[in-house]
DNA sequence: ATGAAAGCGCTAACAC
DNA sequence: GTGTTAGCGCTTTCAT
């Protein structure tokens, strides 16, 4: 049973092409018995157009790209989650790219799908060379990450959710409070908006900032190691802020083994976290907002009336309080 | 600046279409220098080829359907994530579909997809109507689903899985050990394999086996408050085990709020659940070895180099007990 | 109100 | 070795 086509349907209708492909699209006149016919022979063939072919003629396929580190994390779960929904509910559809945060990968991703003509391509992935971008010449919205100067970046309120975070463990009378980080050297450089906010708010508290390096890309055992030989060497710690929930269940489970009860404050609240991991607190993310206005500023891109490339969007975070 | 086409790098290296497309594919003789001359020409355009317009002709696509409940679901994620890699790493392009298992939605996916001239299509929906995919004459494997006796499966050892949970409770001397499941009705009449394992091994133990249901689907607050109820109405439970590592989660955020410490097993074992999760126990599936099977199988398929098209696959499961 | 024909970007017979 | 030509399935001027 070979797939069919346009022409079948014609034949089958005794039409032309061109009459089929017009009630297909609704354009034009045809009178109502030929769209009848037209209709019932498309009903009876079960046809279905090509959506191949249509997007070579129109040069769009209503391909989006989305490039994030890895949907395994229920934080990157969640907004791939709803940037397909927002997507499919306007007509677009996803292709997912898991680029492991690894450059070469984003780059073979990038090519790949500019390869497939998308109409546009979101961003997440947390590599430096930006550089890539630059020769696609398409609509591109990055979520929580710097482009270029023409890409708009969707975010949420990094610095200020660092200073939540810090103040409610300051509040919470801890006197020792580290800040575990998964960015790397050059991102901390550059602006690692987290740290700022937790530094800042420990120095206008007038206690010592403490940074631990625990990259998000490390395998999971070897980091839980690294927690766990810190927490060891650091028995005064008693508050820990850390940048990503993933992170923060893993300092968690350590304290836990180690009969430590320390207050904890994590960042993403992606809902699976925040069900799962009662046992810590987080800086909630409006992932649903972010991804919703995400999407409306790339199809506005699409369609060529979104202008403000160099913007910005910072949405506004929420502290979840520890359940148990 | 316009896309550049085959035509452009054809002008610039002062050569045929024809030329430029053999040494894109590397097919037919061609000199030494003309290959030159053309690549150049490529570089410096900065060409590659529309992949789109080779998909019509060749009436392949090397897009695959992803269709899954949910991407936000850890287990989910994992495998859509593990699929997604082993379908790049072999050429292939990911279409994702979060179907929210929902009937209405997995059609529509399915209908997109298929518009889209995917070359095949993997599923983990659990939604009843198998029928959709019928018609559709193309290669499909399911995930933990049976779809048609033309659909191969691929799944983990439900039932051992179940039983192994079951029985770990007991060895814990749990006396009353409830099972929660997630499935519909429906499901549980079919063949729920978990379910079953866990009867079978209560009974063989002289036990009264006793099933809450959760649906997987519901808003989790919800489940959460359904729960909570049904803990504090039966002071008696001591031992739960649970269909999905989500309810299970869930189960041990109502037991810590309570001040109840009993033994949970769940489901899935997920990375990030291991990592997040535990406090509790679960039946782990080797989530990377059902990705790459399931893309095996698929790929062969589209090949047309696999036959058993009724086969079932079932690997084995792993026990994680709980950490602390 | 409908049809014939050209073309979207690329590939593959078939010539030369 | 390389070019000419037809065609993948569809849309759209331009006729009629």
């Amino acid at each position: 049973m070979e797939k069919v086509k346009l022409g079948d349907v014609a034949k089958k209708a005794g039409v032309s092409l061109t009459t089929v492909s017009r009630v297909l699209n609704n354009r034009g006149y045809i009178s109502k018995e030929t769209r009848k016919k037209v209709n019932d022979a498309m009903e009876e063939l079960n046809y279905f157009p090509n959506e191949i072919a249509r997007s070579l003629f129109g040069n769009k396929t209503n391909f989006v790209g989305l490039l994030f580190p890895n949907v395994t994390n229920p934080f990157y779960g969640e907004i791939v989650s709803e940037l397909e929904s927002t997507l499919a509910s306007r007509g677009y559809k996803s292709l997912i790219c898991n680029t492991y945060n690894n450059e070469e990968k984003e780059s073979n991703y990038l090519k790949m799908v500019l390869a497939n003509q998308v109409d546009g391509i979101i961003v997440g992935s947390r590599n430096r060379p930006s550089s890539i971008y630059q020769s696609a010449n398409l609509p591109i919205v990055a979520i929580d990450r710097f482009v270029s100067s023409k890409v708009p970046i969707v975010r949420s309120d990094n610095y200020g959710g660092a200073c939540l975070a810090t103040e409610y463990l300051i509040e919470k009378e801890c006197k020792n409070i580290v800040h575990f980080t998964g960015s790397s050297e050059e991102e901390i450089k550059k602006c690692d908006l987290r740290m700022q906010g937790y530094i800042d708010t420990m120095l206008k508290y007038g206690k010592t900032p403490r940074v631990m390096k625990a990259s998000f890309d490390e395998d999971e055992v070897y980091q839980r190691c690294k927690v766990a030989d810190y927490l060891s060497a650091s028995p005064e710690i008693d508050g820990a802020f850390a940048a990503g929930d993933t992170l923060a269940g893993i300092i968690y489970a350590c304290c836990k083994q180690k009969g430590i009860d320390m207050e904890i404050v994590g960042y993403d609240g992606a809902s699976m976290f925040t069900g799962l991991c009662g046992g810590v607190s987080t800086i909630r993310q409006p992932i649903k907002k972010m991804a919703r206005l995400a999407t409306d500023i790339l199809l506005d891109a699409i369609a060529g009336t979104y202008q403000e490339y160099d913007s910005e969007h910072v949405l506004p975070v929420e502290l979840i309080k520890r359940s148990y």
